[in-house]
DNA sequence: TGCAATTAGTTACAGATGAAACTATATTGA
DNA sequence: TCAATATAGTTTCATCTGTAACTAATTGCA
């Protein structure tokens, strides 16, 4: 029996990265343009918003970012003052993060955009398939986590 | 009626983001590690494999490369005599490449490694499941496309 | 206690990436 | 025919990203 023949066009980590480069630089541009804010520094206030006290190592955890990113995306905002962080008196080497006013505010303002931005791209999509995207992501990132660190 | 919120987590421009980053570090470190290959250097390569004779500037329309990337891998390739650049007599710009017999080896070698990681990493999909995600993955990189070049 | 090992976060360095400028060649149209 | 424009590919530069080394604080345990 014949091996199962390679086509780069079918490899799915290929078809994965493409995408998730289009997509990518989609939101990046948007958000730069209107809000001057990078990726990391997006979500680290979507994730400070929903988390209010997080810490940066927390963050990282999250949202699977390097902690020299997430360090670098947080000394940005606090220059900004979007972000304000308080040392946890329990342990000086970690800061609490929680949005300023300035920051919620921004936050208030790139949520709705954000939203808008995937419902363009993701026009064609019904609710199902957007949902079932989703979950395949998931078990994509699941998998190749344990992948990586096989314990 | 309230407007949708948002959560980061199930933001379908981030998940793809965080599902292909790790994806592509497992398949880089590979790579890296067994045959020294970048990821573009490898697209070059399958996509040469695949398409003999073929110009830098149409590898970088069909993998969505930058033409710098391009650029910068088929002179790495080049150096390691993998592949081979023969002068178009028609247009003394572009140049013809083709895998050499040692860039054939190799590609024939990578080919069965790439496809046992796909099948590892997705191995929790049926092939069905498989093939869903890649005409998903297919129809985003489309709306995408238009997306940020909106004709 | 007090010293070794760990941990949160930062800094320094090195590789990867893309926009813009550049070189060489090709095409177009007056 | 030749000057203006366009194109294939390279180089330069500025930015982004992650690994490793570092600092400061904490924990564990002899």
């Amino acid at each position: 029996m014949a091996e199962p023949q390679l086509r780069l066009e079918a490899f799915l980590p290929y078809r994965l990265s493409v995408a998730s480069n289009l997509v990518s630089t989609c939101i990046a541009d948007a958000y730069q343009t209107l809000f001057a804010l990078k990726i990391p520094e997006w979500r680290i206030i979507a994730v400070t918003a929903e988390n209010s006290g997080i810490t940066q190592l927390q963050i990282g955890e999250l949202t699977r970012m390097d902690k020299v990113t997430v360090s670098r995306a947080t000394a940005a905002l606090s220059a900004r003052k979007l972000i304000a962080r308080r040392t946890n008196p329990a342990d000086k080497r970690s800061q609490w993060l929680e949005l300023t006013q300035a920051g919620q505010s921004l936050y208030e303002a790139v949520a709705p955009k954000a939203l808008e931005l995937e419902a363009q791209i993701f026009a064609d999509f019904s609710a199902a398939e957007r949902s079932n995207l989703s979950h395949m992501l998931r078990r994509v990132e699941a998998a190749a986590l344990t992948f990586n660190s096989p314990e």
